[in-house]
DNA sequence: AACGTGAACAACCGCATGACT
DNA sequence: CAGTCATGCGGTTGTTCACGT
């Protein structure tokens, strides 16, 4: 030992870790206690500064440690103090059931017991510990009797199984983790706890936290909720079917974000008696309206009882989503290990899930349907602040149908579910009560917006052109401007397109809709078996009358934002690489700022339009699978 | 430097489930 | 079979930090 001075403060003439792991965490927790003092007489803000940073290099320097060093390891991982506790403590606060413990939340245990609440101390991670060490885990409750913690046996549960467990991984997850994420959820939905299975020293938690935030982030972004290569890992056979579920699992995790309370509202009119679906007889006695929408009013097939019980609208979901029917793939759990799509045949690693078949019960695990559980408190979006109702075919009037039945593509769908939250209400005439409120809120901040700068300018700006088309820009040749760039595959431009079946609207919301059999593509539903198979020109036309009926653009105030980030994922989404839509971010290239004031908007359409240039051209996308 | 905002993380809460009595 | 308890799970909330303005 070439200086052992600095153990002398501590009134440690030398350590010995080389004991249990025990020992030395007692050890360790007593040179804590007394680098306190050290830390106190250095100004340091935290002993644990001073102890770790001298101690611990010093130690090992010293070699004391070097017989115990996965102690230390263990120490450094699990008994530093959380962030929370890097400011000056009292010492008081070292010592268990400190008299002081300052502004701590308490709460009363069963028996009366003040248990703490909040951030662990390093102290009380290490009682755990040593309790868990001791005693195994499980009987949580009888930590806090046997140890003194004052910590529910829930709340040690969760503190072991989430930070104090070995073996647990730290930091973040690498791309490999990332990627099974993102499938493993695409199969099991929200199951954190068998996905975190999948994923070794992590943890439920973690995966459900980073889960929640990167759907934030792509929300933001525009993007798909699960990468494009997800959806389409289908093999050729099954390629239909798997369509139909990543659609199904994308519509399903926005709108869940999208969910709005409108009671006793449904699809009535999108039921299966009107011939649309052929596959309809697959199904005995159920509607696809009832499928996707009613689910939570038919406890026969009740996809959606679990989904906190709200009734909702599935807004936006159109049976003609489904070009066939649905596999029983669809909603089986596939092979854990196994991290392909598409499987026909039925794996069963839980068997209650094989009633599933039948559709007589649950999906518990599978998003493959359209109601997810996503948290209906938190928007998916970021650009929306409002939990606001999508399409809100609340009414089964035609006008309701006529909105609903559009025959959108797996892109346009895609696009549609991104960024749904600003569609609003598709029926400008027949709002129902439910929505009115909404609706006139969105009016007045469309009337707002385009009553300060103009929302049509707004508009023109994000398209990337300069300030002087600005000027001349509004109505339809807003729409024209958007997507002018795009050649169709036909000659027809987008914006010529949208020319041919622009209906009287303006951007106002009083005018009506065409009607529905002046829609392109909506003539017959079957056109979605074509689009799902020659994807390229029916899902570029039906994209862009898809957005040009999407009602954000009609209000103009969110379309800014939305539409133009559509546009992008229009031209910007096959041929991105798969790195991009595997979750880097894709505002890292194309900056999105979120919706939010008019200023915002002015500042994003600045924004947009640098890397409008960047937007590769339609005519440039390679074709989908 | 101050402030605002979003991401990441940690923890809590309520409910579901299964074992046990 | 019903009630109780322990545990697990998923949703939600709160806090901290980093970063941009």
């Amino acid at each position: 030992m070439q200086d052992s001075n600095f153990l002398q403060p501590m009134g440690l003439n030398s350590l010995d870790v080389s004991g249990s792991m025990g020992q030395a965490i007692e050890i360790l927790q007593s040179c804590f206690k007394r680098s306190k003092l050290l830390a106190d007489r250095f100004n340091c803000l935290h002993p644990l500064d001073f102890f770790m940073e001298l101690q611990f290099s010093r130690l090992k320097q010293f070699g004391v440690v070097e017989a115990s060093c996965e102690t230390v390891r263990f120490w450094k991982m699990n008994l530093l103090p959380t962030k929370r506790e890097k400011e000056p403590i009292a010492e008081d606060n070292i010592v268990l059931h400190s008299t002081d413990e300052g502004s701590r939340a308490k709460s009363i245990g069963k028996d009366g017991q003040v248990l703490n609440k909040g951030p662990w101390t390093s102290a009380e991670d290490a009682i755990l510990i040593e309790y868990v060490k001791k005693h195994g885990e499980g009987n949580w409750n009888a930590v806090q009797k046997n140890s003194g913690l004052s910590r529910c046996g829930k709340s040690c549960r969760l503190r072991w199984a989430n930070h104090l467990k070995p073996n647990l991984k730290k930091g973040a997850f690498t791309m490999e983790e990332e990627e099974m994420i993102i499938q493993l959820h695409a199969k099991m939905g929200n199951k954190w706890a068998k996905m975190a299975t999948f994923l070794p020293g992590r943890t439920d938690n973690e995966i459900k936290n980073y889960w929640n935030t990167r759907i934030k982030r792509r929300q933001r972004a525009g993007l798909p909720l699960y990468p494009h290569n997800i959806c389409f890992q289908a093999s050729d056979e099954n390629q239909q079917t798997q369509i139909v579920s990543c659609v199904a699992q994308q519509h399903s995790g926005i709108l869940q974000g999208n969910r709005f309370d409108i009671p006793g509202t449904g699809f009535e009119n999108l039921n299966t008696g009107h011939g649309d679906l052929s596959f309809a007889s697959s199904f005995p006695d159920i509607s696809v309206s009832n499928m996707i929408c009613h689910g939570y009013e038919s406890p026969g097939y009740g996809y959606m009882d679990k989904v906190n019980h709200v009734k909702q609208v599935d807004a936006g979901c159109d049976a003609t989503f489904y070009s066939g029917p649905p596999s029983v793939s669809q909603f089986l759990v596939e092979p854990p290990a196994q991290l392909t799509f598409g499987l026909d045949y039925p794996y069963d690693p839980a068997p209650n899930f094989k009633d599933l078949a039948t559709f007589g019960g649950e999906i518990p695990d599978s998003h493959a349907f359209p109601i997810d559980k996503f948290s209906a408190s938190r928007p998916l979006s970021g650009a929306v602040k409002l939990e606001l109702p999508s399409l809100q075919c609340t009414e089964t009037d035609d006008s309701s149908l006529r909105v609903c039945r559009f025959t959108p593509t797996f892109e346009a769908v895609n696009t549609y579910i991104e960024s749904s939250p600003t569609t609003v209400s598709l029926q400008s005439e027949s709002i129902s009560p439910q929505s009115r409120g909404l609706l006139d809120a969105l009016l007045h901040e469309a009337q707002v917006l385009s009553g300060s700068k103009g929302y049509s300018s707004l508009k023109c700006s994000s398209s990337g052109i300069t300030d002087n088309d600005m000027v001349e820009c509004s109505g339809l040749n807003t729409f024209e401007t958007e997507w002018e760039g795009y050649n169709y595959p036909l000659g027809h431009s987008a914006a010529s397109v949208l020319k041919e079946c622009t209906p009287p609207v303006y951007g106002s919301l009083s005018h009506g809709f065409p009607p529905f059999k002046d829609i392109p593509g909506s003539q017959n539903t079957t056109v979605i078996a074509e689009h799902l198979s020659t994807p390229n020109m029916e899902e570029k036309n039906t994209s862009s009358h898809l957005d040009f009926y999407r009602p954000d653009a009609l209000l103009g105030s969110d379309w800014l934002e939305e539409g133009s980030q559509v546009a992008k994922d229009h031209s910007v989404f096959n041929d991105a690489a798969t790195t991009t839509l595997m979750g880097h971010d894709f505002c890292k290239e194309h900056k999105i700022v979120p919706a939010g004031t008019s200023s915002d908007l002015v500042r994003e359409t600045k924004l947009q339009s640098h890397s409008w240039g960047k937007v590769p051209n339609v005519s440039r996308m390679p074709e989908l699978p």
